[in-house]
DNA sequence: TATCTAGGCATAGATATACGAGGTATGGAG
DNA sequence: CTCCATACCTCGTATATCTATGCCTAGATA
């Protein structure tokens, strides 16, 4: 993580929720999108990942399922529920405002 | 916290000292001007702030000084030292840079 | 064939940070 | 005199992330 880990916190889930709403993944994939749309400044552990995914499952914002690859590597896919996008909406919501908040604080 | 708390994680600091830099200031002061600042977004309990600037004080980012009150309430008061105007700025770089990459991946 | 590398999932322990609860004390208003 | 806002502080807890580690598979390479 090049960027200061603890500024992550609490927007992880908003940032993996996000990427699902796009289209369903697995978690290396996940991991390697992040990284790339993020300009290379998240690059998330599997051991910060997987965590993640499963809370964010627990609550029922997404649902998995083993790819039904015949001869292909088995790969656990992630997609959003109906429950998961309105977490999300909030969440951006939430990020919105914090944001502005904190811009407001430190540019004046 | 009417905001997530755990977004706050890792600002905390920059939000402090931004304050700071402007003039100097007593514990409890830094915790109304903060809340008015953010338009009550941020409600910094003491249990929080206390801890912030004894970390800050300990890493030479700023300098305490009890008020020389003659009769009026003692307060203990902090101002930024050059070392904290130096760390100020690395977190506000640190803040913008993930502030971009966050709204990249999130509102595209 | 054997081995290495990247992909792919997962957990456990350490660490960092904020909060909640609790403690002490002062000064002004009712 | 009592209450409340002010003003400082500490400690235990909760939460979230990271590091380290483990296990397994597929494809490339020697």
């Amino acid at each position: 993580m090049s960027v200061d880990k603890e500024l992550l916190k609490g927007s992880t889930q908003t940032l993996v929720l996000t990427l699902l709403a796009r289209k369903e993944m697995y978690g290396y994939q996940l991991i390697k999108e992040l990284e790339l749309l993020s300009g290379g400044l998240f690059e998330l552990r599997e051991g910060t990942l997987y965590p993640i995914l499963h809370a964010l499952e627990a609550e029922g914002c997404v649902r998995s399922e083993w790819s039904s690859g015949d001869g292909a590597r088995q790969r656990k896919y992630y997609s959003i529920t109906k429950a998961g996008r309105a977490a999300l909406k909030d969440k951006k919501v939430q990020w919105s405002e914090f944001r502005s908040a904190v811009d407001k604080v430190v540019f004046g």
